[in-house]
DNA sequence: GCCGATTCTGTAAGCGTTTGCTTATCAGAC
DNA sequence: GTCTGATAAGCAAACGCTTACAGAATCGGC
């Protein structure tokens, strides 16, 4: 009386009132709701009309408390100011809800006590599995997944454990690309400015750079890598440090896309021009790069294609009855070209006018 | 003997270990971790020991079941791919972690599918509160949570419940003055691309548009108020439709900074220059917004202000013991000019040629 | 020195599920 | 008609915690 009781939505509804109204026990309703195959169909069907009635759905928490499994997946990003997570985000949580999972997001904004209240708050939900996608968390943090034996999945580097996984992200292709895009329009001088060196990512990226500098038989310059941190503001500051170099490269490859954003910017305050004085290039390939002014140049690592590994991975993990080792997944990566990336400055007076058309749109910019 | 009690990590740990280490009842231990007064000292010195020793922290679904509390705030936002949210979901997190509260993000994607999914899945994991940051939930999916007397805080329009608040946006106050940054600088064809107008917000900025027109002395021009959607997309789109009006306006002003950023690249594509050739203000002022070609003049909402308000608020809600009315509290909003905005086009005709320093930047792309 | 008042601690009853085990039902075999 | 085996439903014990209530201990006042 205290309520009405219309469509019985506010009066408690849990279990026990489904089991009345279907008129079977507590437990029928409990297999009845989580398909377990061996209940009658009558039954199963009075306890569906039951359910339906009374608008029940199950507690999460007493579910979660009984069966040790809450149905949480954690996701761990750098930034989540940096749009390419937001994009994983979506695409992550799209397929986990569709799991029966939820996520809980953590951002460590490479900040160690950030990291450490991240890790304890998936430690505390108790998390299913822990999609881990950023670099830079300390081992000790890490350990305390593995002691709870609960799954992870890494990004291009982790632990080893039987209940961790890792991402590989084919970085040297994309970046390769890039390279050899740069050097067939003629540039020989190329800058590239990392993410933060602590990271063992942001190293392997630029290792990938050097590397394919080098089968391309471009000398690195060690002046021209410079240590950015994957923000905006990095990639201002370290354009700026660039500018102040004596000699300056004609191109530059950054770790990700926001870093380019921030260079097209400081060429922009030094009333430089994109491609016109320097090309530039890309990583991520986020929405946003096709917005740029000019369009950005960039290598494209699919996050749809990196949250579903990284789910599925997980999900893996937690359904495996036995040791299955899991098939490796690599995640691709590959140049997008658009407008960022010409002819270097110092050949428009080595070439015949006319080639020009071969740099990709680097007429685009020039004043009529 | 199964696993090494090294720490006492892994072997189950629960409020009874601590109880018995610390010669305890768990009741004293409940009370010491939850800092209930009257627990004496030395017991409680005794149970932080122990809590130390076992590295001991409590199981949240416990918890949350026998106390109905979950501490666990929802988060719905429109699209966690709009830089805006980002931001504001960093903010959120933060403050609520400060509070001990975790949140679960909601992204609707303005789609009636994942706005019933994300009010569903706040709904069974037993969220605190919900704050909805998005505009465009139908009304009885919005009753659910009323129904099971969850606070709700939405941001500037929402069914007024005793469990409800709304934070108010002060809209007019950022738009006018940059109705009246463009009016001063001589412009009189001003256009305004909205967002969804489905939605209550989206039509309250356009009332704000507007209304700041008409107090200006100028009147609005239906044709050049187009319909957005508050995407990049949507940005170049509109912009698309503008410029193939007959007429041209000379200013644009958009609901959002995405829209602007869309706007800029359609601008660009059709090779025309901002702000020589379009003076340009965008809303909410993103970070990224200092960092477009030109970079944006645009409307700052604070969205630290923003999530503030609304953890606050929600907290209020849940700790109150009378009805207390809440402060109701506005966000400001105001003006930051940087360098999309100038003089117009058809004015540096009829201008003292010097005098065009009084454009914000205008002179900055022009070439040298 | 006794009794009531005042603190503080401990005992145990749930919170809403899942699930191992037991019981009931029924078909078929003897 | 009795027994066996299979199948399906129900009973009741957890899960780890909070908290109402009861009990123990301390203290002051007369």
């Amino acid at each position: 009386m205290k309520r009405s009781s219309k469509k019985g939505s506010a009066t408690k509804m849990d279990i026990r009132s489904v089991a009345s109204l279907a008129r079977v026990s507590t437990a029928t309703v409990s297999r009845t709701i989580n398909h377990v195959p061996t209940v009658d169909a009558g039954l199963a069907a009075r306890v569906w009309k039951a359910v339906e009635e009374l608008n029940y759905f199950p507690n999460t928490q007493a579910r979660a408390l009984v069966s040790g499994r809450s149905r949480l997946l954690g996701l761990i990003v750098s930034e989540i100011t940096n749009p390419f997570f937001p994009e994983l985000i979506q695409e992550f949580e799209t397929v986990a809800v569709e799991r029966g999972y939820e996520i809980l997001i953590g951002s460590t904004n490479y900040d160690l006590k950030r990291m450490e209240s991240c890790v304890r708050r998936m430690l505390e939900r108790k998390v299913d599995g822990v999609a881990i996608m950023t670099f830079g968390i300390e081992a000790p943090l890490l350990d305390r997944f593995a002691i709870g034996e609960i799954p992870t999945i890494f990004i291009d580097v982790g632990p080893k454990h039987a209940h961790s996984s890792v991402l590989t992200v084919d970085y040297r292709n994309g970046i390769y690309e890039g390279v050899q895009h740069l050097a067939v329009l003629g540039h020989r001088r190329i800058g590239f400015i990392s993410g933060p060196l602590n990271l063992r990512s942001a190293e392997t990226r630029k290792a990938a750079f050097i590397e394919s500098l080098r089968s391309t038989g471009i000398k690195p310059e060690k002046q021209w890598l410079i240590e950015g941190d994957h923000t905006l503001d990095g990639g201002r500051d370290a354009m700026q440090k660039i500018l102040a170099l004596p000699q300056w490269p004609t191109a530059i490859m950054c770790s990700n896309d926001m870093t380019a954003i921030g260079v097209q910017h400081a060429l922009f305050e030094a009333e430089l021009k994109v491609p016109d004085d320097f090309s530039l290039i890309g990583f991520d390939d986020v929405h946003l790069a096709e917005y740029t002014i000019p369009p950005l140049t960039t290598v494209r690592m699919s996050c749809k294609d990196l949250a579903q590994s990284a789910v599925a991975g997980l999900l893996r993990h937690l359904n495996r009855t036995e040791t299955v080792p899991p098939p490796q997944h690599i995640i691709p990566t590959r140049l997008i070209v658009r407008q960022t990336t010409g002819l270097p400055k110092d050949a428009l007076s080595d070439l015949p006018a006319g080639k020009s058309k071969s740099g990709a749109g680097s007429s685009r910019l020039s004043n009529p």
